[in-house]
DNA sequence: CGCCGAATTTAGGCACGACTAAAAAATTAT
DNA sequence: ATAATTTTTTAGTCGTGCCTAAATTCGGCG
C-alpha cells in the first residue's frame, strides 16, 4: 500500500522535475515543508523499495522510475480533476481549490475519479491551466511562455498560473487575470521594471495595470 | 489537531451507543477491527486528553464527554452528508457510498460541507435512513421499529437500513427493499420461521419474498 | 591544492497507532 | 465459595514519518 507521504513526495518530485529540471533532496525539503534530513530519509526508502520508485545516487538527485512517474501523474490527474470539479460543480473560488484537493487526491476510488471525470466531459486542464494527466499517463505539454517574454504590442491569451498560493490567485482575479482572459502589453519599463498590460476582450472595458516581474514570470500565455 | 483515528474512534462509541447502549472495549475492537488491547490504549488517551473526549473507569466501558460527543457528531454529518451527496450528484448506488464516504469524511473542510449541504437543500436522512446530525448538533431520532415486528396485514414504509455491508444492501435492492419501499406483511411463520412480505407500491407489480430473521432485524419502518 | 561555506547525509529520538504475549479482573459455572 | 472461563488491561515492540544535531561531501575560489 502506498502512504499518502509517499505520494506526497512522488508528485512533488515530478513537479520540481516539470519545472526546474533537476530535483535536489532541499528543494524537495522546501516544497514539501519538511526538514532536508527528512528527505534524505524518505528518498532512500522511495530508493529501495520494490518495485522501486526512484533512482537515487547521493548528492546526485533524484529522478523517477517508471514505476513512480505512474504514481506521480494518477496523484497529479486526481488532484488536477478534483480541482477543476470544486470549481465548476461546487462553485469554488479558483485560490481554494488546491487545499481542498490537495487532502481529497488521497483518498478518493478510482470509482470517484472516473465520476467526475465523465461529469466533466474529460477535461484536459485544470483550473491553473495546468493540464491533466489522461488516465493512460499521457500528458499535454504545458504552456511555457511566461507573460514577462512578451513584446510591447502583443495581445495574448492567459494559458496557465502556476502558483497555488491563495493571497496570489486572488489579486490576479481582482486585476481580472484570470484563465483566458485576453492581455495586451502596452510598454515594458527598463532595467527589468514593470511590465504594463491591458486586460480585456476588445470592446469590454479594458484595465491597465503595471506588473512586477515576479508576476509576469508566473503567467504564462498563448499567442493568439 | 485531532487525528483521523481519534475520529474514527469518537464515531464508533457514539455508533454503538446508539445501537446497543453501552460501549465496551471489545465491541469497539470489533467495529473497529483492531486488536481490543489497541482499543485500551486509545481509550486511556481519550480519557486523558484535554478537554476529555470521553469518560473512563476500566472495566467500566467508555462514554461521550459532550467535546467528545460533539466531533462525533461533526464526523458523522460529514460521513452522512457525503453518502447523499454520492448518491445523488454521482450516481452512487446505494451499497457503495459508505466505503467512499469513509475516507472523505475526514478530509473535507467546512466549506466542503457546508456547498454539499445547500446543494442537496439541507438534508435530514442519508441513503440508507440514518439521520444527518445538523450544524447546531441536534440529531433527529433514528426509526427503531424493526420489520421483524410487524404483525401480518400490516403494510410499512422502509424508512432505515442498518448495515454497511455491500452484499446485503445488494441483495435488498434486488428484492425491492429499498428506501422508501411500501411493504405488506402477509405471513409470520411460527418458530421465529421467515417473514412473508409482499414488496411495492398499490397498482405496482407486487413481488413477494420470506425474510430471515437477520434480515428483518435490520430493516426498520414506518407505519403509515 | 587546499580551504570555506553550502548542501547533504548519518545518527539518534520522538509521537502515533497498531501488534502480541502475559497478567489481572470480572463473570459464569460448579 | 471457589474454580473455570472470558474479558480487559499491562508490558513490551514495531513501522512510519517526522525532528535536531552532528558529521560528511561537494563545489568553487584564493
Amino acid at each position: 500500500m502506498i502512504s499518502h507521504a509517499v505520494e506526497d513526495y512522488l508528485k512533488a518530485i515530478y513537479e520540481i522535475e516539470e519545472d526546474v529540471g533537476h530535483v535536489t533532496t532541499s528543494l524537495l525539503a522546501m516544497h514539501l515543508a519538511v526538514a532536508p534530513a527528512s528527505v534524505t530519509g524518505m528518498v532512500q526508502k522511495l530508493a529501495k523499495a520494490r518495485p522501486r520508485l526512484v533512482n537515487y545516487e547521493r548528492h546526485q538527485g533524484v529522478t523517477l522510475t517508471p514505476a513512480g512517474r505512474k504514481i506521480a501523474l494518477e496523484v497529479i490527474r486526481h488532484h488536477r480533476l478534483i480541482e477543476l470539479y470544486l470549481a465548476e460543480a461546487l462553485g469554488y473560488d479558483w485560490d481554494k481549490v488546491d487545499a481542498e484537493a490537495e487532502k481529497l487526491e488521497h483518498v478518493i476510488s478510482e470509482e470517484f475519479e472516473d465520476k467526475i471525470a465523465a461529469l466533466l466531459g474529460d477535461p484536459t486542464v485544470d483550473p491553473h491551466g495546468d493540464p491533466i494527466p489522461a488516465k493512460d499517463g499521457t500528458v499535454a505539454e504545458a504552456c511555457r511562455l511566461p507573460l514577462s517574454a512578451i513584446e510591447p504590442g502583443c495581445t495574448v491569451r492567459i494559458a496557465r498560473v502556476r502558483d497555488a498560493d491563495p493571497e496570489f490567485l486572488r489579486y490576479l482575479a481582482e486585476l481580472g487575470l484570470t484563465l483566458r482572459a485576453q492581455v495586451t502589453v502596452t510598454e515594458r519599463a527598463p532595467f527589468d521594471g514593470p511590465l504594463h498590460v491591458a486586460v480585456g476582450e476588445a470592446g469590454a472595458p479594458v484595465r491597465t495595470h503595471a506588473l512586477g516581474r515576479s508576476v509576469t514570470d508566473r503567467i504564462f500565455v498563448e499567442r493568439q
